[in-house]
DNA sequence: TTCCTGCAGC
DNA sequence: GCTGCAGGAA
């Protein structure tokens, strides 16, 4: 990029109060998980693991019971391997190789670590399991030692919100700038509660007032789309899905001018605009083809109507 | 040999 | 998201 052109995409200036606006608002309210009370790395260690397979509610129940059965690593590493096992498959945790793994590391910390985690992402990389993104949500939830974290979470906030681009290399470049140095834990924690509460795959920003409003690229130009969102449903698809919506609405409403079922069918109608009254024209024309629909002119006005 | 990337399978 | 393996690079 040559320093005529303006920069696209990067992190505001004031990338300090960026940083104090979003942990202002995960401080002030955020889901209150069990494991988000406790700093031992083994316990955040198996509720890591647990949480990529499975929703979050279900892990809660599986959490407590694993950790009641098998309070610490010297516990887990004395269990016979089938009963681990066995646990994961009557939780329902899916993939038994992690209950496996989870056993192995156990047995790792008390063999080669004397009973004691390793507390940097290098060192915690090493067991069996571990990799990169275990490895650091255990140095940040357990240490406050970890880097900014990479998830898919963090993925979609920072390509809605800074422009950043859908690049592995850019994203971690971006997450690592924008976390304060030394607050892995509240920021971790912080940045992917926004992108589960504010920015999911359908955005909430009013609705969870998310703090990041006054610099999102994506709340300014009402582009939302990012890398995990699914792409617009193939033509075929969605013209069966709005067919579909347009019968529900006319059932419900008897007749409907045209730019009111426009309205009413999808959030991004606008008359004049890429989904508006010819898009809509031709979707009520073939409806009518087929016998399903009935459209009349009627004083300056076309109205739909379902066909009795 | 060691390291890395890509890909399959869990 | 992690491991394990295959094939290519240093």
């Amino acid at each position: 990029m040559t320093d005529t052109e303006a920069m696209e995409w990067g992190l505001p200036e004031d990338v300090a109060a960026v940083r104090e606006a979003l942990i202002a608002w995960y401080e002030a309210d955020h889901r209150e998980f069990p494991w988000r009370r406790t700093d031992d790395p083994y316990e955040i260690l198996v509720s890591e693991v647990m949480s990529q397979q499975t929703q979050l509610e279900r892990v809660v129940t599986a959490w407590e019971d694993f950790l009641e059965r098998w309070p610490t690593t010297a516990d887990l590493a004395d269990a016979d391997r089938a009963d681990v096992v066995g646990f994961w498959t009557d939780h329902s945790l899916g993939y038994n190789n992690r209950a496996k793994y989870l056993h192995e590391a156990a047995q790792q910390v008390e063999t080669e670590y004397d009973g004691s985690f390793p507390e940097t992402p290098d060192e915690l990389q090493e067991l069996m399991g571990v990799g990169p993104y275990t490895a650091n949500a255990v140095a940040s939830f357990a240490f406050n030692a970890g880097d900014a974290v990479v998830d898919t979470n963090v993925k979609r906030v920072c390509y809605r919100a800074f422009d950043i681009p859908d690049d592995d290399g850019a994203f971690e470049e971006a997450a690592s700038d924008l976390m304060p140095d030394g607050r892995s834990r509240v920021w971790n924690n912080a940045i992917m509660e926004l992108g589960g509460i504010a920015c999911g795959q359908t955005p909430r920003c009013d609705e969870a007032r998310c703090p990041w409003r006054a610099w999102c690229s994506a709340y300014e130009t009402g582009d939302f789309t990012a890398p995990d969102v699914p792409t617009q449903p193939s033509f075929d698809g969605s013209r069966r899905q709005f067919r579909g919506r347009v019968i529900a609405t006319l059932r419900e409403y008897d007749e409907l001018e045209l730019d009111t079922l426009g309205h009413r069918i999808r959030v991004d109608y606008t008359p004049e605009g890429q989904h508006g009254r010819e898009w809509l024209t031709g979707l009520l024309a073939d409806l009518a083809d087929d016998g399903l629909v009935a459209v009349e002119e009627r004083d300056g006005g076309t109205v739909a109507r379902l066909q009795r």
